[in-house]
DNA sequence: CCGCTCCGGCGGCTAAGGCAGAAGCCTTA
């Protein structure tokens, strides 16, 4: 683990742990915010905590945090985290993960009956002995139960590829319901989030009891947890989806989805307040309280002294209908949804240049039938040229992927012909002799210089070796980005989201040599990988590199990852004249003809 | 515990739903 995840995982833990103890929630909340900032921090703790001035600039990390940090650096422990391990049970942790089961009533079970983990748990539930504590009636036991079995089946989050066809199914369902005038999804979803908790949609409807029965009666609705007048809450299951790896994916699984009835003349404030993230919302809310108003999911409204929610007594907005005019009334521009995470947005001053799906104009890294890819090359080429692409590079795997059938020199060889006389049969579209040529362990290409300067683009990847430790991956993708063939690195660090952790370099320092090196770094955007994630691109971003966004193509459909991978890119604040793919035909060439241009992001 | 603003002290988001227990707590988003 690195640094900056083994530092975040503590004040987590703290977090938790002062929460079962009862301890002032703001501190509470003051380690929850360190953990965040630490976990989405692009340079690396170790080298970073010599110099307290830069800790202290990182937002969220005060005098007593970067004491923390710096005592974790040095000692590789954190005084107040094992005081609290002592005094806490680790067991309970565990029992906080289980949805309806918070901290209060935790900590009462500990209190109470003695109850330190899970099994405890079960037990005073299974004798009934439960039942006799406070706030434990039947029906919070019933909902307990069916909780913890829910947990014990399904991995908590749904990447975000499995998520989006879940929600448009609803949307799309729900669009069509009588009387419903406005449907869409929110959440972390419509953030472009890489895992998503549950699903929430809105709708805006003049017959409200149709439309909650439709939504609790959709097909794939295994249970309704909640029916409200204005929230309803149902668990969906899953439709199976044959994927390249998302076979066991959607197995047996099922997804929260919420909907949410918005009432006229909300939407915006209601679009705003689903879309959150949490910590974006809370900014502003305390915003909106600045500037004497309050914020709500029904409104913006003037502040008074009744204690009761304005929307409730009849009170007019001040703002609600669109995003637009409530981030007006607050002074802000439009801040796209991808970037509302408090990491920053809340200086904007104006609505910032993200890139865009429709600004992708090549693809640069793709597999055919030669390698483990399922088009053949003219498959590749046709399906390209149909998506409006003006360049596709194929570029199968090197030799050393042998379990995906990488190409020995013969046969890249053979290869670089195939294309050359590919080209000949397509017009409008130029075809790229390439390779996803490996990075070996240590930081070499996979293919002698020779062959290597044949090729019209090298994606230069890690496959193997992907638990070595931090500092020998940064030189070996140091190394690998120095390399003059190398144009792009693949999938920087080789994690599959939730899945396997991957390398984890000084990314400031894998950004500084392909600043340097005019290499671009790949955002891989197949679902699974998003690689690089959102907040190493967002390093990108601000250390100047060059951005390639590419679907690493090996079915047809994964031309249609591309949204995920825009998504990622957008999180990470990504202008479009930053990322290659945009760029027009004869920019895009000379820059991979001329591998030492200086580089103008 | 942090940030703001002033160097010590203060204030720090909002609403709905469910349940248990008869007004309010807890959780979630």
């Amino acid at each position: 683990m690195s640094v900056n995840a083994a530092i975040a995982e503590r004040f987590s833990q703290i977090a938790d742990m002062l929460e079962l103890t009862g301890a002032d929630a703001f501190r509470i909340n003051a380690m929850r915010r360190a953990a965040r900032a630490v976990e989405g921090l692009a340079q690396d703790l170790a080298s970073l905590a010599a110099d307290r001035k830069s800790l202290l600039a990182i937002q969220g990390v005060g005098a007593r945090v970067a004491d923390k940090i710096q005592e974790f650096v040095q000692h590789g422990s954190m005084a107040e985290h094992l005081a609290l391990l002592e005094q806490v049970p680790p067991g309970l942790l565990r029992l906080l993960q289980i949805p309806g089961l918070g901290p209060k009533t935790v900590r009462m079970l500990w209190t109470e009956r003695g109850i330190t983990d899970l099994d405890g748990l079960k037990r005073i539930i299974a004798d009934g002995s439960i039942l006799s504590l406070p706030r434990m009636g039947a029906k919070t036991v019933e909902n307990l139960k069916a909780a913890i079995a829910f947990q014990e089946s399904n991995s908590s989050r749904l990447h975000l590829g499995v998520a989006m066809p879940v929600a448009h199914g609803v949307v799309d369902a729900m669009c069509a319901v009588r009387g419903v005038t406005r449907c869409t999804y929110a959440g972390s979803l419509r953030r472009g989030a890489e895992t998503i908790g549950d699903i929430d949609v809105l709708i805006e409807t003049g017959e409200t009891e149709t439309a909650r029965e439709a939504f609790c009666t959709l097909p794939g609705v295994e249970r309704v947890l909640v029916r409200g007048e204005n929230k309803c809450s149902v668990r969906m299951r899953l439709a199976q989806e044959g994927n390249r790896w998302g076979a066991d994916e959607a197995d047996g699984r099922s997804v929260q989805v919420d909907l949410r009835l918005v009432e006229p003349g909300a939407w915006g404030a209601a679009l705003m307040y689903f879309t959150g993230s949490k910590e974006h919302n809370v900014r502003m809310r305390e915003r909106a309280l600045k500037r004497g108003m309050t914020l709500s999911e029904h409104g913006l409204f003037p502040l008074d002294q009744d204690e009761s929610p304005p929307h409730s007594r009849g009170v007019r907005p001040v703002a609600g209908a669109t995003e637009e005019e409530v981030f007006g009334a607050l002074g802000l521009p439009w801040i796209p949804p991808e970037v509302r995470e408090d990491r920053g947005e809340m200086s904007l001053t104006r609505t910032p240049s993200l890139i865009e799906s429709g600004q992708v104009r090549a693809e640069l890294h793709a597999h055919t039938t030669a390698s483990d890819g399922l088009l053949s090359l003219d498959q590749l080429i046709g399906h390209a040229k149909s998506r409006g692409f003006h360049t596709i590079a194929v570029t199968d795997h090197s030799r050393s992927s042998f379990q995906a059938n990488g190409l020995s020199p013969e046969r890249l060889r053979q290869q670089i012909r195939d294309v050359r006389q590919a080209q000949g049969r397509f017009a409008g579209i130029r075809v790229l002799a390439g390779s996803e040529v490996d990075i070996l362990a240590d930081g070499a290409l996979d293919y002698d210089d020779e062959l290597l300067a044949e090729l019209d683009i090298v994606v230069a990847s890690p496959h193997a070796a992907l638990g070595q430790d931090s500092a020998q991956a940064t030189a070996r993708l140091v190394r690998a980005i120095g390399h003059p063939a190398t144009r792009i690195l693949g999938h920087p660090t080789g994690r599959l989201v939730s899945r396997r952790k991957g390398l984890e370099p000084d990314m400031g320092a894998v950004f500084q040599a392909a600043r340097a090196q005019g290499v671009a770094l790949e955002i891989n955007a197949h679902w699974l990988r998003l690689d690089l994630r959102d907040t190493h691109v967002r390093g990108a971003v601000e250390a100047g590199c060059l951005i390639a966004i590419d679907c690493d193509v090996h079915d047809p459909a994964d031309f249609n990852n591309l949204e995920f991978g825009v998504l990622t890119a957008r999180r990470g604040w990504l202008p479009p004249e930053q990322c290659v793919n945009t760029w027009e035909a004869p920019r895009l060439h000379a820059w991979l003809r001329d591998r030492r241009v200086e580089v103008t992001p």
